[in-house]
RNA sequence: GGGCGGUUAGUUCAGUUGGUUAGAACGCUUCCUUGACAUGGAAGAGGUCAGAGGUUCGAGUCCUCUACCGCCCACCA
């Protein structure tokens, strides 16, 4: 074998090398695909791992939020494939409706264009050039993470096989009652003059005002209402309080509690509506909260969704006073043309020169603004198409309660059933151009045809005529749909829904959905509904919630606030396995990145690119051609066959972590095993055996140290695919007979190291690390310079441990650089001082060298006291009855050895404070 | 207003069903350029686990309350 292997791990030359190969081959698409394999499909007992990607927006670029998100879902999917799953990770990209479309309308506003003077199809078309152009830069930038997707899979929500799902569930919903058109209050973005679903309007606290406006009470003799009229009224009027005077305008009632014993008197009585000089009821709600304000509420059934309710309740005209774009409209008298905000300032003004305004509380309350451009959203009512929910969430529940779906961590399985126990119905039509436009057409034909003619047409395919008339004279309806509608059939659509193929029979249900939090409402919830109400089965069984990426600071990562970090940058600097090891290791809850936070993935890189380098130039003479161990482990020495046991046992319990999630403790203790044990630990180990050529320790050593090189590599894979598939190939391309490897690690199998613990390796490396520490310690209090030769005693009052110690005597001399070491039973007789003492592990070490009595004989004293406490606590304990009575035998017996133990300390101790007394 | 999460070393965080003397990373102090690695090695200092009660032989871990921080949901105008 011989090295190549720069002393510095550079990532660039590699990474881009690695996954063309793997893509060009093919190694991203499952097994299935391959003639040779397709009976798999068959299989009912051998199911695939399946994960669709949460579609990115087709406007989005890669941020730390998705380089969490998918460096996690490759790491599940190179993993189930390693294991020998047959693995499919769908892409594909969101359409992303608003956003896309406020993309591409501020450049056309950099040419002084709007997308009216276009027209809707020229600026559709530009949306696609756009597309066209910069749409695939996230697919690309996921490549440089190393995702290892199938792209011959990759799908776009308004492709044509997901336009046609989007008519089918539309269609088939309609036709199963669940899809409805009607009027009413809905969350109104004026700036993108469109209706939002209630969870893309997202609460947030303003501080705004209540104002308190006198409307006075109409007379009898006063029943027609000049201005002149007013002015009479004198103090003959009733206080209400809202935060949106401007309102008013489309007043319709007052409402107060039916028994409010201030107001009861009032109910039935007639107000003039100020300003507008309208004649307006006093009714009777029990919804009116009598504690709240003035316990007088103005009822405006066309701005509030209470209000709404309430005009209903008692059949109050509807008077929309605002035009789309939030301004007010010829309904609202004077204040046409001003914005909301305005007219707010003008009907305030002109109240208070009425002398009608009382005041302006400080009041501060959750308003509603745009997900997308952060306008504050107005209740609206409009005429939206709604999907009924109820029916679609009992089914999911009723699915959780079967345990079909389970959620990780579990605390969100509650998040997402309270959502679904008070679903509202969901409003899905968008009045913007981008998007699936909704399947309904209207017939504009002869105007002497049927009444009938007013239904809408509803249809999967595009209608010719209409079917009463048979007039050709259609339109469709001009609004889009919600995106989500389209994102909530992912799981099925990708797969070629509503056509019957091989790719859904095989592929449907999904393994896994791994998202973060935000979307559970957004999308999974609605995923699941879908699943079911389509496809008769949940779209995924498990669904892993993963941390928020925030900024240091606890802000949300936004190019906005300046805070963010772009992984493709870290990609460049550091190399994509230092970006994915980092963001997952750190993965444990939300993760608050900075830059120097990726410095643990960089550093862990380079010490396994160095490592590597290590076992290259002492693999150099090696002529072990597999990587299977054809020795019997018991011939082998005392670090072989430890870190041996150690691979075994953190392969487990790898397997055992990841199959929970719990990536980030996984990747600690891979981190753990790789450096502390095989590298500061292991390697300097084996230095010694590399000296004696030609010996069967020293091949003995290398056979290992290849075989366990090899292992790391695999169990680093899902985390780290590039730098391990580089090692892994030279040490292919080293190895004499490599014809039963694998092409490449991508493809090879999970490492199957069963859990061989060798409990005796392992306690003596643990005495042997103590004993070199100890030495370790003295010298550095000492200021012993590392080449002074040392002479060491050390002593320890069991024998076990001094067997094991002096079968290693070698081991640690070259360790702890020690010209001799001896092992007693007591130093008594011993010519040396005693400067470190390790009460709690039984080993003494004792030193030769000039110390000063007097201080080592304070620190003897105190670890004395300590000693003496500790043995107290431990006899109190085992003199409980209750305790052994009820605790574990193992833990009753542990406390007993340790009583055991700590007794031979304590004497042991007290013999070193008489020498050093002595002395 | 409702719900959820957090509070552990200077900092960022682990700590799985209660059971050795509570861990890691970064930072800090001291030493070391010894042939894989200074993006490194060795050693060390540093914590009454937010506070108060309770359950238990035993609590960072379970229960109750309090304080502070954060997130999500919500139609009191």
């Amino acid at each position: 074998m011989s090295s190549e292997l720069t002393p510095r791990y550079n990532s660039k030359d590699i990474e881009s090398k690695w996954y063309s190969l793997w893509e060009s081959k093919g190694y991203f698409r499952p097994k299935s695909d391959d003639p040779r394999f397709f009976a798999l499909r068959t299989q009912n007992d051998k199911r695939p791992y399946v994960i669709v990607i949460p579609p990115p927006n087709v406007t989005g670029i890669l941020h730390m939020g998705h380089a969490l998100n998918n460096s996690i879902q490759d790491i599940l999917t190179r993993w189930q494939r390693m294991k020998g799953k047959d693995a499919l990770w769908i892409p594909g990209v969101d359409h992303a409706g608003i956003a896309t479309q406020n993309v591409v309308e501020r450049k056309l506003a950099k040419e002084k264009k709007t997308r009216c003077d276009l027209g809707r199809e020229k600026f559709l078309e530009e949306v696609w050039k756009w597309k066209e152009e910069h749409g695939s830069t996230i697919t690309r930038q996921l490549r440089r993470l190393g995702a290892s997707c199938d792209w011959s899979r990759e799908r776009f929500t308004m492709d044509e096989g997901l336009s046609r799902a989007v008519r089918e569930a539309f269609v088939t919903l309609y036709e199963r009652g669940l899809i409805y058109r009607g009027s009413y209050i809905i969350n109104w973005c004026p700036r993108c003059q469109t209706a939002l679903s209630d969870e893309e309007s997202s609460h947030k606290e303003i501080q705004g005002g209540l104002y308190h406006i006198k409307y006075p009470l109409a007379k009898p003799q006063l029943a027609g209402f000049e201005k002149s009229a007013l002015e009479k009224i004198g103090e003959d009027h009733i206080v209400v309080a809202t935060t949106r005077p401007e309102t008013m305008l489309g007043d319709t009632a007052v409402a107060v509690h039916p028994e409010d014993p201030r107001y009861k008197h009032l109910i039935g009585k007639k107000l003039i509506l100020p300003l507008m000089n309208r004649l307006i009821p006093i009714i009777a709600d029990p919804f009116v909260d009598p504690e709240f304000g003035t316990g007088l509420v103005k009822v405006t059934p066309a701005h509030d969704p209470n209000d709404f309710e309430m005009g209903r309740r008692h059949n109050l005209p509807q008077i929309n006073v605002m035009n789309p774009d939030g301004t007010i409209n010829e309904k609202g008298g004077s204040y046409q043309g001003l914005d909301r905000l305005e007219a707010r300032k003008k009907v305030v003004a002109d109240l208070e020169a009425q002398g009608l305004f009382v005041r302006r509380d400080s009041h501060s309350h959750a308003v509603g603004h745009c997900y997308r451009c952060n306008t504050m959203v107005e209740p609206y009512l409009s005429e939206q198409w709604f999907v009924k929910m109820k029916p679609l969430a009992e089914k999911a529940l009723t699915a959780h309660r079967q345990g079909k779906t389970k959620f990780y961590p579990d605390r969100w399985t509650k998040v997402y059933t309270n959502w679904l126990e008070e679903i509202r119905d969901w409003c899905i039509s968008r009045q913007i151009w981008w998007g699936h436009q909704i399947p309904v057409w209207y017939c504009e034909g002869d105007k002497l045809c049927f009444p009938d003619c007013k239904k809408p047409i509803v249809s999967r395919q595009t209608p010719e005529q209409c079917p009463v008339c048979r007039s050709k004279n259609l339109r469709q309806d001009p609004d889009v749909l919600d995106t989500w509608f389209s994102s909530w059939l992912w799981p099925f659509s990708t797969l070629g829904w509503p056509n019957q193929t091989e790719d859904l029979k095989y592929f449907y249900p999904t393994s896994d959905l791994i998202t973060a939090p935000e979307i559970i409402f957004f999308w999974v919830a609605r995923m699941i509904m879908a699943g079911l109400e389509f496809m008769g089965e949940v779209p995924f069984s498990r669904i892993y919630i993963h941390g928020t990426v925030r900024a240091q600071s606890g802000l949300k990562m936004s190019k906005s606030l300046g805070n963010a970090i772009d992984p493709i940058e870290v990609i460049d600097e550091m190399g994509a396995d230092a970006l994915r090891f980092s963001m997952v290791m750190l993965s444990a809850q939300d993760v608050y990145l900075s830059r120097e936070k990726f410095e643990v993935g960089r550093n862990f890189t380079n010490k396994i690119w160095n490592a590597a380098r290590f076992a290259f130039i002492n693999l150099e003479d090696f002529a072990q051609g597999k990587a299977a161990l054809d020795l019997d482990r018991s011939a082998l020495s005392l670090p072989c066959r430890w870190v041996l046991s150690r691979l075994g046992q953190v392969t487990q319990e790898i397997n055992g972590l990841i199959s929970n999630f719990n990536l980030s403790q996984a990747a600690t203790v891979l981190y753990h095993f790789v450096w502390n044990d095989f590298c500061d630990w292991f390697i300097e180990l084996a230095k010694p055996s590399f000296l004696q050529t030609g010996a069967v320790a020293r091949e003995n050593t290398q056979k290992v140290l290849f075989y366990l090189l090899e292992r790391i590599l695999r169990l680093l894979h899902p985390f780290m695919p590039f730098i391990s598939e580089e090692i892994w190939q030279k040490l292919k391309a080293a190895a004499q007979d490599h014809s039963a490897w694998p092409e490449t690690i991508m493809i090879s199998r999970w490492p199957d190291d069963q859990k061989i613990q060798d409990q005796k390796a392992e306690e003596a490396i643990q005495w042997l690390q103590t004993s070199v520490a100890g030495v370790r310690d003295i010298r550095a209090r000492l200021a012993l310079s590392p080449g002074r030769p040392l002479r060491a005693v050390l002593v320890s009052p069991r024998a076990e441990i001094r067997n094991i110690l002096s079968e290693y005597k070698k081991e640690i001399q070259n360790l702890a650089r020690l010209e001799e070491a001896d092992v007693r039973v007591s130093f008594k007789k011993s010519p040396f001082y005693i400067v470190n003492a390790f009460p709690d592990l039984e080993v003494f070490i004792l030193i030769e060298g000039v110390i000063d009595p007097v201080k080592e004989k304070e620190r003897i004293e105190k670890k004395i006291v300590e000693t003496k406490i500790w043995i107290e606590s431990l006899s109190k304990k085992l003199s409980n009855e209750a305790f052994v009575r009820s605790a574990p035998e193992e833990v009753v017996q542990k406390e007993k050895e340790k009583l055991e133990a700590a007794e031979k300390v304590f004497q042991a101790q007290k013999e070193l404070l008489e020498l050093l007394s002595a002395s």
